[in-house]
DNA sequence: CCGTATATTGCATTCGAATGCAATTGTCAT
DNA sequence: ATGACAATTGCATTCGAATGCAATATACGG
């Protein structure tokens, strides 16, 4: 008879659909209070067994599921995490985005996603995130340090991917840009090359200016303090039309370094197609990010491989472990990029 | 006077930090009450203008900023549109997602992203979006009978990205990839080839089953009925193995469809490096998409583009259309696809 | 200066789930 | 059977903003 009840009453209510079931339409079905269809739902919580089973039954009758925003509400845990990444960083976007969204997802928390047309955009969305009450921010675009002051003292924990935390407070996961532009223009140099040429990405791309300082740093270092810079946007196309204007103005280059594979990819073509160049007998060109293209037979690149997936799931859990224990100090970790031996580089 | 109390009782709730200001902190320093403050940032509501300029400086002096959640949960709609996403869709995937991502901001929405491995995954996922009260749903992934019934029932709207609506009750704003393929291989045939080979996407991509019907159906009103097809992933390395599996099979193959650009340029390399073909003297190949990387100049693809950034903001001005006015009947938007002329098919 | 119409305001309630506290039930040793 | 103690359970309140309704203030015509 209770069975028969009970389907009614479920039937009856889902009759009457439109309107989600809530925690309390299970607790009048159920024949039980509302705060013990809560407990049911939360680990560890106490209640009964002969109790959870009927509202779980119950529950899963009318489909009823608890709403998250009642619940972000009053346990100020709303699951969500912000990733701020800009569209055109590079070749390795849907990589770090999906690493990102499955680690996120496989420790139960839910991505916000703000992809930003370019790194200086922060500011028109930053209020965003705060009306949204994220447990946790994933930042692939530099944050003012007034910025990441105010998450600081919201304890809010932030992650920096591939970006330097200079504030203080925020934790950072990187791929040594340095390290690796200085590996690849050493390899370049012991091979004999001695003319080189920089294509750099914009301005306000943090890596992009990590990747432009080593590489000149280096090159300083080996007494060659007169190379030419082209700036590009990340983009194939500036990297070709970049790779055209270095070598109008000297010809005799023997080695380009490129800020992004996309660029190197660029260059390639510009080198081959439109300046009667041979990869790498005339002209060596080396890339930075060991994206997918960059290993096309057509291209294969020389470059520097960042250990994307490990650098994503390293961001969430680092993100987790401050989020569990406030009090763990921010962090700074250094993940050393792999160098690709690819043929567009004469090495000797 | 008053200035100076203000200040400084603005100046003591700051220093207490750690707790976000709410609007109860804001109308007691303003000496008003909750009530006004509410209205102050609601559209086109009741408040005096003296009130008003008096509240919204002690909202600024504070730093408050209305609670989305708490909004969210009284007035039933939260900005937020879950946007499901197959990571190994295709190459349009970063295109794809900031699109949907800058229209949706611009008219003041958030991305609730899930990013799936694969298709199949949707299950894992469909409770969290339920949990989340989402205010409607894009999804470029293929979405059951039963799930879109579900989301109909609660009035949530869908829109299908490059999906077809099956059930009825979604919108939904595809390419016309039956045409597209139609229109390549008509040229192909037109231009002479005569022994055709496939290389699809994977079975449970609702466009890769598209195309590849299309192209077997365009073929077989040729009288074509015996053609070879493999399956890839869509990723690259599928596409170049299924490349050289089909020529080993048929070395007399002179025209290659595949499923996407992506497989289309391992096909290419597949086919020049490891089966010494030229393209497109001996070998035609076609792809779909129009990505970047087709228009690079080692691959010249000839294929067909998608528009993206009309076919996102289409999706997002759909969707916004049936949230504003439910009552709008779902309705089924079909772009074409633009040929894209490279040099990989030797056309008459 | 008064009455009526209109624009502001505040009060009290609501959204849906979590939780401290007190009440209740059940368990077990004695 | 009784007291002590632990495990369940429900009540009432809380989170922060929106909103219907009633109360108040202001405007304006006469």
């Amino acid at each position: 008879m209770a069975k028969t009840k009970s389907d009614t009453d479920a039937q009856s209510f889902l009759a009457k659909a439109g309107r989600r079931p809530t925690s309390y339409d299970v607790a009048r079905l159920a024949g039980v209070s509302q705060s013990a269809v809560s407990r049911c739902f939360a680990p560890n919580a106490s209640i009964g067994q002969a109790k959870r089973e009927k509202i779980l039954k119950v529950a899963a009758e009318i489909g009823y599921k608890p709403n998250a925003l009642a619940q972000a509400l009053i346990s100020k845990r709303t699951h969500l995490v912000a990733v701020l990444i800009s569209s055109n960083t590079n070749l390795t976007y849907p990589e770090v985005l999906a690493g990102l969204c499955a680690s996120l997802t496989d420790r139960d928390m839910r991505v916000l996603l703000f992809s930003l047309r370019s790194e200086s955009d922060v500011d028109q969305i930053i209020h965003q995130i705060w009306r949204h009450s994220v447990d946790g921010v994933i930042a692939a675009v530099r944050l003012s340090d007034d910025q990441l002051a105010e998450f600081a003292r919201h304890r809010i924990p932030v992650v920096l991917y591939n970006r330097m935390a200079s504030g203080g407070g925020a934790g950072s996961i990187r791929c040594d840009s340095a390290q690796g532009e200085r590996d690849l223009v050493t390899r370049l140099l012991d091979s004999g090359h001695r003319h080189f040429g920089v294509i750099a990405g914009p301005e306000d791309s943090y890596v992009g200016e990590e990747r432009r300082q080593a590489t000149l740093a280096t090159l300083a270092a080996a007494g060659m303090t007169d190379v030419p810079v082209v700036r590009g946007d990340y983009s194939y196309a500036s990297g070709r039309a970049g790779l055209i204007s270095l070598l109008q103005e000297r010809p005799q280059l023997d080695a380009i370094v490129c800020g992004s594979d996309m660029m190197a990819i660029g260059a390639m073509d510009g080198a081959r197609q439109d300046c009667a160049r041979r990869i790498p007998q005339d002209l060596s060109i080396v890339g930075f990010d060991g994206s997918g293209p960059a290993m096309w037979e057509s291209y294969r690149l020389t470059t520097i491989r960042q250990p994307v997936n490990r650098m994503t799931e390293a961001s969430v859990a680092m993100l987790m472990e401050r989020l569990d224990d406030p009090s763990v100090p921010a962090e700074q970790r250094l993940f050393s990029g792999e160098l690709i031996l690819g043929e567009s580089a004469r090495f000797a």
